[in-house]
DNA sequence: TTTAGTGCTTACTAAAAGTTTAGTAATAAA
DNA sequence: TTTATTACTAAACTTTTAGTAAGCACTAAA
């Protein structure tokens, strides 16, 4: 028996698409970051403040990916003590609409589980 | 030093939110048993038939957490062999706003790193 | 001279997530 | 009698993800 054709809610190169704006956010951090970021945070210590809890290491590693997916640009700034600025790009930008629609469904989620 | 009052892209209750939201499909298979169902799969193995690579333990356990957030419905058959029914809520449906907006941006992402 | 600050990296550990293999009761078909 | 089916569960294991501790180069302040 063949596959059926995709006429279905969800195609599988949908699902591809799904999965890949998922990946961006995965993680502990990257939603933090990026918020931070959103909201004008610049430097590595700057952005270690703001997201509560996060180790060096942590924050060097989600950077980088974020960087590899255009989410953030750094740029180095020749000084002593170093300085190293990260930036939301516009790209960071256009995940607004995504994250403001699961913010919106996670409302609306909490209020159907927790009784309403 | 005091911290600054919430009026951020996003305050800490949102995020929050946004993070319950994505909580909601996390793993490896939530949002392909959720698409399964959307698509009118019901039992058990019918399920695991469409979800390729699913194993039994990760299906069931899935399933139960799937419950939990009221967005599968569990209705048990008296029959030999047992006949349990999966079912999408509507609360699964209005899901749909958030995925498609994850979907679209995916799409988006994918066309800005691999170069348009 | 010791200390602190900056933006990292390395090595290691722990915890979470997922996989594999096997097994259950009950029945019916081969 | 052996095998298959259904909807699971249990234990042992591996993989992935996250955390912890330390250190590096460099400089300025205490």
């Amino acid at each position: 028996m063949d596959k059926p054709p995709d006429n279905d809610v969800c195609s599988n190169k949908d699902l591809l698409a799904v999965r890949d704006a998922l990946d961006v956010l995965s993680g502990k951090w990257k939603l933090q970051i990026l918020i931070a970021l959103l909201n004008g945070a610049i430097r590595f210590k700057e952005i270690a403040k703001q997201v509560d809890g996060i180790s060096d290491r942590m924050l060097s590693k989600e950077l980088k990916e974020l960087e590899a997916n255009q989410l953030v640009k750094r740029k180095v700034i020749d000084a002593f003590p170093p300085i190293v600025e990260y930036k939301a790009t516009s790209h960071t930008k256009s995940l607004h609409t995504v994250i403001y629609a699961l913010k919106e469904w996670g409302y609306f989620h909490r209020k159907k589980i927790l009784g309403k």
